[in-house]
DNA sequence: ACCCAGGGTCATA
DNA sequence: TATGACCATGGG
């Protein structure tokens, strides 16, 4: 069992064979950054259409907002949630997320923090893990840190290039220092993960209609 | 009826 | 450190 250990030339060829086939997918979905942390919560494992029902169920009810997600009642906001799945769970890690950007003196203070300070943050709040405090680091504060989820481990896996049992820490921290930091690029190359995952790559154990492997494989042969 | 979805926490060994 | 139980709705 090999580390994972893929060369840039490689990732960079996978990325524009999936921004060949289904374009940009201009990512985050969502109009603020507060509402891309709310989804990043919302989304844990729970299909994203489950969740865009709650984010306007809390437009509409005005509590699209730190200090009404705060004073609200939790069996109320667990309500307007409810679509999400987890919805108890849920409605307390909102009110631990917005007590926490509270505490640090809002969105604003916390922009001018180092990607680091912010990531050990959001990870000491009950209910954000590895995998949400980096949606919210990419797609809210737009810092360069890589995703890893299950999408990303299942097609890394098929083509090869990991077991599927490296650590969190370990996928981000290669992905990261085999980019280089470019948030556009980890931005667009996680969608494009998740996209293909949802449309080609699915649980079933081989992707029949998915030709991502041979292509790479063939522009690696070209190349060397 | 079953499986899956843009995870994380907590208890246990 | 590494499993397993638990959280729960909605779509295929």
């Amino acid at each position: 069992m090999r580390s994972f250990s893929p060369s840039r030339p490689q990732l960079l060829q996978l990325f524009n064979l999936m921004l060949e086939d289904y374009g940009r997918q201009g990512w985050w979905p969502g109009e603020t950054p507060f509402e891309v942390m709310v989804g990043a919560i919302l989304t844990q494992n729970t299909a994203w259409t489950n969740v865009e029902v709650a984010i306007a169920n809390l437009k509409r009810a005005g509590m699209l907002a730190p200090a009404a997600i705060i004073n609200s009642d939790q069996t109320e906001l667990a309500q307007l949630i409810r679509s999400s799945g987890y919805f108890n769970v849920k409605a307390e890690r909102l009110k631990n997320l917005c007590r926490f950007l509270q505490e640090c003196g809002g969105e604003g203070v916390l922009r001018e923090k180092t990607s680091q300070e912010l990531r050990q943050g959001l990870l000491s709040v009950n209910g954000i893990g590895p995998e949400t405090a980096d949606d919210i680091l990419l797609y809210a504060f737009e810092r360069p840190i890589f995703v890893i989820d299950a999408y990303t481990r299942r097609i890394f896996s098929r083509l090869g290039m990991c077991n599927g049992q490296e650590s969190y820490e370990e996928l981000r921290k290669w992905f990261e220092s085999g980019l280089g930091p470019d948030q556009k690029l980890f931005n667009e190359f996680h969608a494009l993960i998740v996209r293909h995952a949802k449309e080609a790559c699915t649980t079933e154990p081989h992707c029949e209609q998915c030709s991502l492997v041979e292509r790479c494989l063939l522009g690696a042969n070209r190349q060397g």
